[in-house]
DNA sequence: TTGACAAGTGTCCGTTCGATCACTATAGTT
DNA sequence: AACTATAGTGATCGAACGGACACTTGTCAA
């Protein structure tokens, strides 16, 4: 509850180790990074500041792990010019991975760039890459990767009379209603697009 | 050498595993994880995901930690071959680090949220996060992020009689012409949208 | 058929880890 | 001054860990 100015620092030296390794140390390493003598010391300090929100446990309770306030800067943030607006304060400081913001499961998401206009009235350009995942059961109103006439086709998933269709997103495009079986290849999670070329 | 095709599927759940737990396991817990029934078969796996670059140890030899191969995306080849479309994540050509595809100067670049739908008929929707670089000189023609009126705003650079304007993708707002100076906070490079939350 | 190599098993050992306990030192309250 | 809460010490213990070794199994090329 005091919330100690030391922990300030310690938790400043803690964010350089994990900066650097990626990784809490063990209690050992810890205590050996932070002066102490006891490692009942790092003990006390990781369980204050998890009470404090800056650290958590792994889902499989098997280590610490940073949680979001453990990548929060001072608010002197980069220098900001006088009358800067209210920068993304919320996210403000925080290592953004977009791999990580896009990708859930690695083993079964794929890469797909996107060709044509034929969605480009939901935002989707022609160049753009589409993250889909594979696997995963598709429903209505989902953007799905479809495989008609041997090519992927990126719609949107439709119902229409107990069957599937593919609805594209330009006024230009038909719908497409599959004769036979519709044989999806995945469900987009996200989307990446890139401005200027290398 | 002969990277064996078991790799992959290990490789795809270990992948799956450090989504989850940003962590990779221990000997024992891996080898539950794979089926193994000896830790010394998680050793040599280590071992071998190491040899092919996916893997390395921490800065302290304290740990494992993934290195920049293992954040690699199986790209889908724009023409899929007749017949079945492959998984393409075997040997799919080239990987792509969705990061880097994204950001060159990590240093200058940040992450800001898109409010509004100002630039919608660019495929520029609300929620979106844009990817800005700061520092570079912007000219006509370009998407900026501006400072108007102590807000992020996000608009097409234009150029009329001399004099910069911010124009709008979306015939419903008016092009700004800003009556002082025009302070530009950094050039859109990129776009990341994600379609399923959480 | 044989031989070589690599994936995977089973077992062992010294070390480190996390956790707990009793104790000390220091600062703030009343 | 006495009380109290808390950062930090020091020692101990069982469990988990990493690392090593000999062994078995399967695959592929000579």
């Amino acid at each position: 509850m005091t919330e100690h100015d030391k922990d300030r620092g310690y938790l400043g030296r803690l964010q350089d180790y994990y900066a650097d390794n990626r990784r809490i140390p063990s209690y050992a390493r810890l205590a050996e990074l932070m002066g102490f003598a006891s490692k009942t010391a790092s003990l006390k300090l990781l369980a204050r500041l998890e009470s404090q929100g800056f650290i958590e446990r792994t889902p499989d309770d098997d280590a610490w792990t940073p949680s979001k306030r453990f990548f929060e800067r001072p608010l002197a943030e980069a220098s900001v010019p006088a009358g800067m607006p209210t920068l993304a304060n919320d996210v403000s400081g925080e290592p953004f991975f977009v791999d990580d913001y896009l990708v859930r499961k690695p083993s079964r998401t794929a890469m797909i760039p996107v060709r044509g206009d034929s969605m480009c009235d939901a935002g989707i350009n022609d160049g753009d890459v589409a993250v889909v995942e594979r696997g995963g059961a598709a429903t209505k109103g989902d953007f799905v990767v479809a495989i008609v006439d041997n090519e992927f086709t990126l719609k949107e998933l439709g119902l229409e009379r107990g069957k599937f269709i593919l609805k594209p997103h330009n006024k230009a495009y038909p719908v497409i209603r599959p004769k036979g079986s519709l044989e999806i290849f995945g469900v987009m999670v996200g989307l990446v697009r890139r401005y200027q070329k290398h």
